[in-house]
RNA sequence: GGCGGCGUAGCCAAGUGGCUAAGGCGGAGGUCUGCAAAACCUCUACUCAGCGGUUCGAAUCCGCUCGCCGCCUCCA
């Protein structure tokens, strides 16, 4: 039984999909108007990280992730680019799809993009107008907040602390300073779509409502996101969509905490912000992966060149088992799990059956890891060792770790060479010898241990 | 001001009523080695921000105090 907190209940629930072995799930993407950061990478990486869960325990899971490519900044930024704004916000896309690659997070099965969806949302915004819900006022349609006694569920608040907070924006065209936006017209020089209310394009929240609904129907079973989008943007998608049809709108609500800077949140506004690309060059991405499922997605976490370098290094002793087992894989027959390794995949599973707790199930997987360890330096059975190997990556694959084989390109014929030459040195005791050998082996990028098996090559950097 | 969250070892971080307070990094000692590296073993919080309270029993529940963060505006 998996247990999730849901942001709209404040508790943790067991997590009962409406349709029994299916989940559908929504996730608020990014909206492109420059490259993706930490913060994104983090939102994605735990979507990611629930996505693999709710597949390995069996679910067939439909995964949704927006991107949202019409916007006041795109417009502008493109504007001051001389681009168009589709052009720009393509630009950003096919980074963000790079980026999300190079992460090791899987492609959603569906990511749609807001401007191949307006008539969805005019649709939408048509219906809540003929209902009551809404109101259009020269040329742009506002929400009427006071139709949906609802809002303010999700996020905790009531309308009234809404009116006294001292935030909400004046404008005199609406009739409650509360009410949203659905649809703005068009103002001279940004694209437009039209519509029975003229030319213009769709509010931010009303796109997610739309696409959700279009991809998953109108009651599905998980939306997720930042933290930072439960108000307002989650809470309006609740409004819309729920005054529109009538149902209740996703069943759980998941959402990530954010990544700090020092004190402060990583946010492009803030303009304190490590990008994606910058950081694969510096990091692998399991050490990056690592280093974020160390803390529970719900917590802050803290940006730390540090602890990510700290990551890479716990991760080496994991590496050091899958080389190995590829190592020893070749000699004997394969054998089952053996019972001395059965208790890690229960334990793995109980961690994250309980609200996704990836630090706990990281510490089943090192326990796990001293274990084969041991097991190997004992001697014994190599196959008993390689199958539970098999069973580690297995487990850690549904964290999206180890997504690569760990086949090791073989050494370079010259460092062969010089493995050879550096084993006749030492068997003359000739050790200075050895030892240079070996620094220069190193220069070319591979490391030499010797063990009781005989010398050891091992590609520096893995 | 309103709403939500956090404060656990040198650092990071699980644990939210009762076995020895996970795990990672770092540190100390040991085994192995020609040396090293790696690995393995042992040790590294009598205590969970502070103070009260509830309870047979609390890091875990309640109250207060202190410190920090997020949202209330675009934001993952």
């Amino acid at each position: 039984m998996i247990r999730i907190s849901n942001t709209m209940t404040r508790t943790k629930e067991e997590f009962v999909p409406l349709t029994p072995g299916e989940v559908r799930m929504y996730v608020c993407g990014v909206t492109v108007y420059d490259y993706s950061h930490i913060g994104h990478a983090r939102s994605a990486i735990v979507f990611d990280v629930i996505r693999r869960y709710l597949t390995f325990k069996g679910y067939r899971v439909t995964f949704v992730k927006n991107y949202t490519d019409v916007d006041d900044r795109i417009i502008r930024r493109a504007n001051e680019a001389g681009v168009s704004a589709r052009e720009y916000a393509e630009r950003f896309i096919a980074a963000e799809r790079e980026d999300m690659a190079s992460l090791g997070v899987l492609a959603p099965d569906i990511d749609p993009k807001a401007t191949e969806h307006v008539a969805e949302m005019i649709e939408l915004v048509e219906r809540l107008v003929d209902d009551g819900h809404a109101y259009p006022v020269e040329g742009d349609v506002y929400f009427a907040i006071s139709s949906f006694p609802p809002y303010g569920r999700l996020s905790g608040r009531n309308l009234d602390e809404l009116l006294a907070g001292a935030r909400v924006e004046v404008d005199e065209r609406k009739r409650d300073p509360r009410d949203f936006a659905l649809w703005k017209g068009a103002k001279p020089g940004e694209p437009y779509w039209d519509s029975p209310w003229g030319p213009g394009r769709p509010g931010w929240h009303i796109e997610c409502s739309a696409m959700a609904m279009k991809y998953l129907g109108p009651s599905f079973d998980l939306h997720g996101g930042g933290e930072d989008l439960i108000f307002p943007h989650h809470e309006c998608e609740i409004a819309q969509a729920e005054a529109c049809t009538g149902k209740p709108f996703a069943r759980y609500w998941a959402h990530n905490g954010m990544v700090n800077m020092g004190k402060e949140k990583m946010s492009k506004s803030l303009g304190n912000t490590l990008n994606i690309n910058e950081m694969v060059t510096r990091h692998s991405p399991d050490a990056l992966r690592l280093w974020m499922l160390g803390t529970h997605y719900r917590n802050m976490l803290e940006w730390s060149e540090e602890r990510v370098v700290e990551s890479a290094r716990a991760l080496e002793r994991l590496t050091r088992l899958r080389h190995d087992a590829a190592a020893v894989r070749a000699g004997g027959a394969p054998a089952s799990l053996p019972p001395a390794f059965a208790e890690f995949r229960p334990r793995f599973e109980k961690a994250m059956d309980d609200d996704f707790n990836t630090p706990q199930a990281l510490g089943v997987l090192f326990d796990f890891g001293r274990g084969l360890a041991e097991a190997r330096d004992r001697g014994g059975a190599p196959a008993a060792f390689v199958a539970g190997v098999d069973e580690l990556v297995q487990l850690a694959r549904v964290l999206g770790l180890f997504g690569r084989d760990a086949a090791p390109d073989g050494p370079p014929p010259e460092v062969q060479r010089l493995l050879a030459a550096r084993g006749e040195a030492r068997a003359r005791r000739d050790f200075k010898r050895g030892d240079e050998i070996r620094d220069e082996i190193a220069r070319l990028g591979w490391l030499v241990e010797d063990t009781p098996a005989g010398p050891r090559l091992t590609p520096k950097g893995r």
